[in-house]
DNA sequence: ACCCAGGGTCATA
DNA sequence: TATGACCATGGG
């Protein structure tokens, strides 16, 4: 065993041979990253895409076409995502805030942290969604935590017993790895990817690319 | 029929 | 601060 920083090299090579680069987010432009963001929220991405794809065959998938839909309208076409009411409103909000900076470019280029805040202003954007936006979207390398990367590292022995708030593992990975937004953005998509794949696919863990390091393969683990 | 998705908010204690 | 209820659709 090597250090934190070492363990967590290792688990990430392990994830990109196992399952290649997954070249997230996938999307044509930052607004759709934006939009993704909200719409993913404890929602099945397949549900996501449909939500999407409903609002470009509707030509709404730009801050302009949208802010002109009704709540309404907008509800109904976001609706196989999940919590349409919410979603439509939180949507809503997060046009409102673009509309103050005049454009997606203009509010994607305030500094990471100011954007951070004001991402945060928004009601229903919380931790997840806002770095999402600031990793995928505006391009700053702040790493994303969502539930499976906590249930990972739990596993693998690397949060020690305690709680683990978001910012904290945030600081794990941050603090270890190279800020660099295509690594994190890969490496959080691995995560993803791999709790699809592995944990929740195959509980018991047959031929997981993690066996090596992982304390809940040999035994100790629960989760 | 049940569980869960690439979360966040609000009411309670 | 820390749980629990709630939001809603679609797939396993």
């Amino acid at each position: 065993m090597g250090t934190k920083r070492e363990i967590l090299v290792e688990i990430y090579q392990r994830l990109l041979s196992a399952y290649g680069p997954q070249g997230w987010w996938p999307a044509d432009t930052r607004f759709e990253v934006m939009v993704g963001a909200i719409l993913t929220q404890a929602t099945a991405w397949r549900n996501v895409e449909r939500a999407i794809q409903r609002l470009k065959a509707a030509g709404a998938l730009s801050p302009e076409r949208m802010a002109r839909l009704s709540e309404g309208e907008l509800a109904e076409l976001i609706r196989p995502a999940g919590f349409f009411r919410q979603k439509t409103r939180r949507l809503r909000a997060l046009l409102r805030l673009i509309g103050q900076h005049g454009s997606v470019e203009g509010l994607l280029s305030l500094p990471a942290g100011e954007l951070r805040r004001q991402l945060l202003s928004v009601p229903g954007v919380g931790p997840e969604t806002a770095d999402s936006i600031l990793l995928y979207a505006a391009g700053y390398p702040v790493f994303v935590v969502d539930a499976y990367t906590k249930r990972i590292l739990h596993r693998l022995g690397l949060l020690s017993g305690e709680k683990a708030g978001y910012e904290e593992v945030q600081e794990l990975f941050e603090s270890n790895l190279p800020r660099d937004p295509k690594l994190y953005g890969e490496y959080h998509a691995l995560l993803v990817r791999h709790a699809k794949e592995h944990c929740r696919a195959r509980p018991r863990c047959p031929g997981c690319p993690l066996a090596p390091v992982c304390n809940f393969i040999k035994g100790q683990g629960s989760l």
